[in-house]
DNA sequence: TTTTATCTACGAAATCATTCGTATTTAATA
DNA sequence: TATTAAATACGAATGATTTCGTAGATAAAA
């Protein structure tokens, strides 16, 4: 099950911060854009439906938390990506981030020491 | 200016294969899952609207034909997705993309040959 | 020329994501 | 206790995407 653009944002406030209340994802969110109170609720609402997000309603402000794997979730939604985009070739996928425009120099270096480590690692 | 899931399908099609009509496209799409064929030609005619393609209308049947840059498009894509997934970090993609799981190992293998053939070129 | 096949145009329904207003409940404060 | 503040629940509107049926136009075939 995949989440919307508006539950992945609220799910890396999620990931990055540990279980939460309503307000203070909300309050994350507006530091990106303006959205409503009740819009974050209702989000959030629908997530734990949906099973995304579990919830400590034992007091009254209820506290949420993430029900699925930051990096399971991640990989499953680059999976789709890349079979939407670039035809299932993650190599294409690779090809156009370390293209120009996508990176900065720094990142492109970083991305190659990253790559360099893996290889050494292996070998 | 994205194109949805549904457009990209599309797009996709007509960069590989060049200018073609709706039945063309129609029957590209049923190779991969079922699509009737007022669907397809409402979809593009709406990103004929939109102006992510253009048309030959002098005849009967319309060709139809991309009118925005593949590489531009796919590139604007993977921007758009990282900066949802990774924040923003290309970095934290790529890591995600070599991980485990993702690729297979002769991709894999691949992938690397590809940066290698970076790293030389740059030094 | 009449019939048949093919194509476009158009409208409308179904679904989904997002948004927010209002009502209600609960807790804290005066 | 009475008032205020804060939280949840809920319904409904909006807009976008996808779907397809039907009607009408055009070309090809009989």
């Amino acid at each position: 099950m995949h989440p919307t653009d508006s539950e992945l944002e609220i799910l890396n406030i999620l990931w990055a911060n540990g279980p939460n209340n309503v307000r203070f994802i909300n309050e994350k969110l507006n530091q990106k854009r303006e959205v409503g109170y009740t819009t974050t609720l209702k989000i959030m609402q629908l997530m734990f439906e949906k099973g995304l997000i579990t919830r400590d309603d034992s007091n009254k402000t209820h506290i949420y938390k993430s029900n699925i794997k930051e990096g399971k979730t991640k990989q499953s939604l680059l999976q789709n990506f890349v079979q939407n985009t670039f035809n299932g070739s993650m190599k294409a996928l690779v090809v156009e981030a370390l293209g120009e425009g996508s990176s900065s120099k720094e990142e492109l270096d970083e991305i190659k020491r990253f790559i360099k480590s893996i290889q050494e690692k292996e070998q």
